[in-house]
DNA sequence: TTTAGTATTTAGTCAAGGCTAAATTTATAA
DNA sequence: TTATAAATTTAGCCTTGACTAAATACTAAA
């Protein structure tokens, strides 16, 4: 059984590779640790055969690291839901919660709350959760921020870790599944106007890049 | 925040304690550690406040530590229960698993669960689950093997932590609130004949010792 | 009260994971 | 190409909790 900070190392590298590439500096900042033991841990996550490691020049998930990685966020992902829908927590409350749990529970407790839950694919932030095989879908979403103004969308994704920014877009109504209507984008990167369920909202670029979004598309009944 | 092993220690002290008292070597064997690694870990809870701690004479629980160690049994009994009511958790293995969650639940876990389940006052297996405020009912059942023939008696609490004997115990029907007729009791510590929900069943003295008893009232009801 | 046996503690190790400070490597800009 | 900055690694240290082997303390029986 691999330690809790190995798992946690290989979540971090696994999200940090989404992106570009996983250095010892990304690494530390990520996880609020010195660089000096974030190279400590790469070799032995490389002793482990769970990373490829070369000296200077950052790491990358070998086949079992990856599925090792994908196994903690599908866990944290379930667990999310499953406080979420299961015990009322609020949305901005599953992720640390999560965050511990995470690391103890075991294949029947997972397989038991995935039941429960009817397999769900998404969490309540609308991040995806691996599939018990390893299997994540692509998804590559456009921030509100990157949006032209007139366009329809519907909110597919928010960060799940920032508590005060979820309080926020509950509060406005930015939750996965919402439609919103672009309405202004004030130039010079100014303030996006926005209608969500018939609201006139104003956010700012901050916020609006990290809300992610695809285009609504009133056809999508197939009626074949 | 108390480290899981302290944790560990401070829930076998109390349950040794409840018994007679704790020494290193008992503290070891329950634990299944070196007794040097308990000398050294008695230490650091003296330390800590949470034992008196008297070389070559074991330990006694302070009052800070009795409150942590009967939070973390609060926290195994809660969770054992809604293994068992929420998740259909078999009750042999609610065990195990909850030995592992006990440690890294929030607060608000425990809330939501216990609000759950309705605040019970015992576990699956008959154990009585601390209140919040640390208070724990007196309970000092006779086992099935102190008990005289002829007697009719309730199933009040049975171990928690052996699978295979859960599992004949569920197969036979001893298991909590069970009415339990005692037939027949063999010399020299011989096999009891008991009936149980309509059938009658023959067990050894090991089994017998381990199934804790009250005396079955007719008039229980309290119609005033 | 001596002695054997048992319980307990001491001493010294080890691995995991963290840290800081110093050294080194790589990258960049003049 | 060379100086400097930034990134990374090395070296050495710390704490937690485990271990074994050796020393010591307690207890009970002769």
């Amino acid at each position: 059984m691999l330690s809790q900070a190995v798992e946690d190392y290989l979540k971090t590298i696994y999200k940090l590779e989404e992106r570009s590439s996983a250095t010892t500096n990304e690494i530390a900042r990520a996880m609020n640790v010195a660089a000096a033991s974030v190279t400590n841990m790469l070799k032995r996550l490389a002793e482990l055969k769970l990373v490829e490691y070369t000296s200077h020049k950052g790491v990358t998930l070998t086949e079992p690291g990856r599925k090792a990685a994908l196994e903690i966020i599908r866990h944290h992902r379930l667990i999310e839901m499953y406080l979420h829908e299961a015990l009322g927590y609020s949305w901005d409350k599953v992720h640390e919660e999560a965050e511990h749990l995470e690391h103890h529970i075991s294949e029947e407790f997972e397989d038991k709350i995935a039941e429960f839950l009817g397999h769900p694919t998404h969490d309540p932030h609308g991040d995806p959760i691996p599939t018990k095989d390893g299997k994540l879908p692509e998804t590559n979403h456009d921030s509100l921020f990157k949006t032209d103004a007139g366009q329809t969308v519907i909110v597919q994704r928010v960060p799940d870790s920032d508590s005060e920014l979820l309080r926020y877009l509950a509060d406005i109504g930015l939750k996965p599944k919402a439609k919103v209507e672009i309405l202004l984008k004030a130039p010079f990167n100014g303030p996006i106007t926005l209608k969500v369920a018939e609201k006139e909202i104003i956010i700012g670029r901050e916020v609006a890049e990290k809300v992610f979004v695809a285009p609504f598309k009133t056809e999508t009944k197939k009626k074949k």
